[in-house]
DNA sequence: AGAGCAACGTTAATTGATTCACGTTATTTG
DNA sequence: CAAATAACGTGAATCAATTAACGTTGCTCT
């Protein structure tokens, strides 16, 4: 199989947003120009992207819903269940716990960590909450692959490396830190103060119509 | 003045963050390796992005911090306040509202809106919470220029269209939607579940060593 | 059945961003 | 004070991503 760029990862995730509304719609074909529209891009682009795994479509009348939808998911793995690990239960954690849950079948968070005693043993949002001492341990029994890091800066990097060090596979980070981590670890960073800025810088722009964001 | 290509804004804002902890550690100056290993780019980049806005460095010192920030905040012009509004007071809103406050001396959320008028009246985390129906007014009152968006992805584009009559001029949208807006309302996305789902996505797939989030 | 058309698949061209490579410059050292 | 050096500034090359262009295909309509 052919690696497949990161932006259009992104971006067929999207498209998938839009085929699962369509299916529960009960449409049975769909056009590369009601994707692109989806998400903002060209229907070239939607075409190219599609090409990548070699999914045919028809004039007249686009793409097979059901088909396209089935060779997307198989591609993304959307099947294969991911267990995820949250460190860091304050008001960000939170409200991240309570956001996700139950909203993607195949993901869940299945368990939070945090420094504070206090916080352990208790249950948030559907999620056990324990001490961040039990961290390898429960990684390692419930097989978790993807870490949420919602913990202050300062101690983000500490963060980052009990996850490593606790076997996960990819890092999705909140702290405005710039994480330093072995290669073979996928890092995705979210920085919501950085995002604040950007639109407060552009806000103050002349008409330059960018559209941007994970 | 020319324009500054989004990606490179991106990458000052965040030299921005080295520069001022250097600045309060009382270094003098700085090389572009320091700031390109912060920011996990080349030290060819940097220097190329700081090239946009001709401050020279010399050899031997690099960079001196004090000069460099203060070029770099006139630019960026972190100096203007900017007022900006919340709408949505779930999970998400409160999070950010709590987690945002006084983060930034010259970014503030001056006001929460919500469609549920249990929630007006109340403050909360600093912000006054009014209902969504005093938008406009306020809006034009306080001089808001910047809108967030925490509402359901159901309501966004109700919000952003609200959010587009009273006069705003950038929107951070969290609903995991694409808004449609005019050309020149510039619009950052942040969507949380799919940063997940790319997350897992890369879990899977063998070393692949690729950094991103905006 | 043939003409028209609307959307697909793909190659080619373009654009934009990043990296390379190298000449330049200001110290530091023998 | 000349030589070495370490980092800067920048033109050129590379690389990746997007857009343009166009031949192909399979309906629809007369």
């Amino acid at each position: 199989m052919k690696p497949i760029p990161t932006r259009t990862v992104e971006r067929l995730f999207r498209y998938g947003q839009l085929l699962h509304a369509k299916k529960e719609a009960g449409a049975e074909a769909v056009f590369s120009r009601e994707l692109a529209q989806a998400v903002d891009v060209s229907p070239e682009q939607v075409r190219r992207d599609l090409m990548n795994f070699h999914l045919k479509g028809t004039p007249q009348q686009g793409y097979p819903v059901e088909q396209l939808l089935r060779k997307l998911y198989e591609h993304l793995e959307t099947q294969a269940a991911t267990k995820i690990a949250l460190l860091g239960v304050g008001n960000l954690g939170k409200a991240i716990l309570s956001y996700f849950l139950r909203r993607r079948p195949n993901l869940s968070i299945v368990a939070a960590f945090d420094t504070d005693p206090e916080k352990a043993g208790r249950v948030y949002a559907g999620s056990q909450v324990y001490h961040i001492s039990q961290l390898e341990k429960i990684a390692a029994r419930e097989n978790i692959t993807v870490g949420v890091i919602t913990v202050p800066a300062a101690s983000a990097q500490q963060s980052a490396d009990l996850l490593v060090k606790a076997g996960i596979r990819a890092i999705l980070n909140f702290a405005p830190t710039q994480l330093q981590l072995p290669r073979e670890i996928y890092l995705e960073n979210i920085d919501i103060t950085l995002s604040i800025e950007k639109a407060a810088y552009f806000s103050r722009k002349s008409g330059t119509d960018r559209r941007h964001g994970k």
